[in-house]
DNA sequence: TCTGGTCAAGGTGGT
DNA sequence: ACCACCTTGACCAGA
């Protein structure tokens, strides 16, 4: 079990998400920012590491525009080797990386030209994490996309979609359940059919549900995963007081937490907390978890 | 130096 | 057909 949290770090001066405005774009401006937002990245990783937090979302926008037709800059040819080296450091102290293409990536578009830049935008955050040399347990989150008044429709022709991707973006893509549109057990069907992984959001899933237990979904997420995916990965976050059904906290709740580790007690998962408050929630998850057996092992995994 | 309108991108639901 | 909202941080023009 490792406890992450997503692209931001806000005790350290920096940021690993810096971009700019498209209308701004040019290749020195585009290679500055890439460069700063990798050492940034360091920075977080080195940090995460000397607190036992081993799990990291990068943000999308680490290179920004990357897969944009305005950028034709040989950004991998360019980065290849800061890149081999941070995915060593990443390697070596046992981190595990997660990445999440923001809701305009969308694979079961009726519209083909959607299509195709969502396949364009996968490609750039497959390329990344193999020039890092993560292997298959570096994973891509992505939502099924939208109902467009026919939920079976949809994903059905997520499953076409996803029968056609190249089998570099397969190996790291996975599909997360999310609070309106497509359930745990819609992401779990479509798994059966294509064999991709699912990712439980346990907030969403607690929003939007046909009624299953959060256990049973825990259970039944974990068994798509396979050997070469490594530990199943799981959101978690709980409901901002006073923001819509849905908001996420600003800060972990740690009652709702302990109860959420009772639970899921019987299986290990990487737990990634999409809360404001980023690091300080993981600090404070991790130090509720000292005598879990599950965390342990995971420190001791290197 | 500060502020707030705006930012590549889509979907949904209300009118 | 059109618009506000979703959600997010931060860019950046203008004061």
């Amino acid at each position: 079990m490792r406890i992450g949290y997503p692209c931001i770090n806000r005790r350290l001066d920096c940021t690993s998400a810096k971009k700019f405005r498209l209308a701004s774009f040019n290749d020195e401006r585009f290679f500055t920012t890439v460069s700063g937002n990798l050492s940034c990245f360091r920075q977080i990783l080195a940090w995460n590491v000397t607190h036992n937090i081993l799990f990291f979302r990068i943000s999308s926008d680490i290179i920004p525009f990357a897969s944009h037709p305005v950028c034709s800059a040989p950004w991998q040819e360019h980065f290849s080797e800061e890149l081999e080296r941070i995915g060593h450091s990443i390697r070596d102290a046992g981190i595990r990386i997660s990445m999440h293409p923001d809701q305009f990536i969308i694979l079961n578009s009726p519209d083909e030209r959607i299509v195709s830049r969502s396949v364009d935008e996968l490609a750039y955050h497959a390329t990344l994490l193999d020039l890092m040399g993560l292997g298959t347990q570096a994973k891509i989150q992505l939502h099924v996309g939208g109902r467009y008044g026919d939920s079976q429709e949809s994903i059905a022709r997520f499953v076409r979609v996803y029968d056609t991707l190249d089998p570099a973006i397969r190996r790291h893509l996975v599909i997360e359940n999310d609070e309106t549109r497509f359930s745990a057990t819609d992401c779990l069907e479509i798994s059966e059919q294509t064999g991709i992984p699912v990712l439980l959001d346990v907030f969403h899933h607690a929003c939007y549900n046909n009624g299953e237990e959060m256990g049973d979904m825990l259970d039944a997420t974990g068994r798509t995963w396979g050997a070469a995916d490594g530990i199943p990965m799981v959101d978690y976050s709980s409901q901002h007081p006073a923001k819509r059904p849905g908001g996420h906290a600003e800060h972990i709740d740690l009652s709702d937490f302990r109860q959420f580790l009772e639970l899921s007690q019987p299986f290990d998962r990487d737990i990634m907390l999409e809360i404001k408050d980023k690091e300080t929630s993981a600090l404070a998850a991790i130090s509720l978890l000292q005598k879990d057996p599950r965390f342990e092992r995971g420190i001791g995994r290197g």
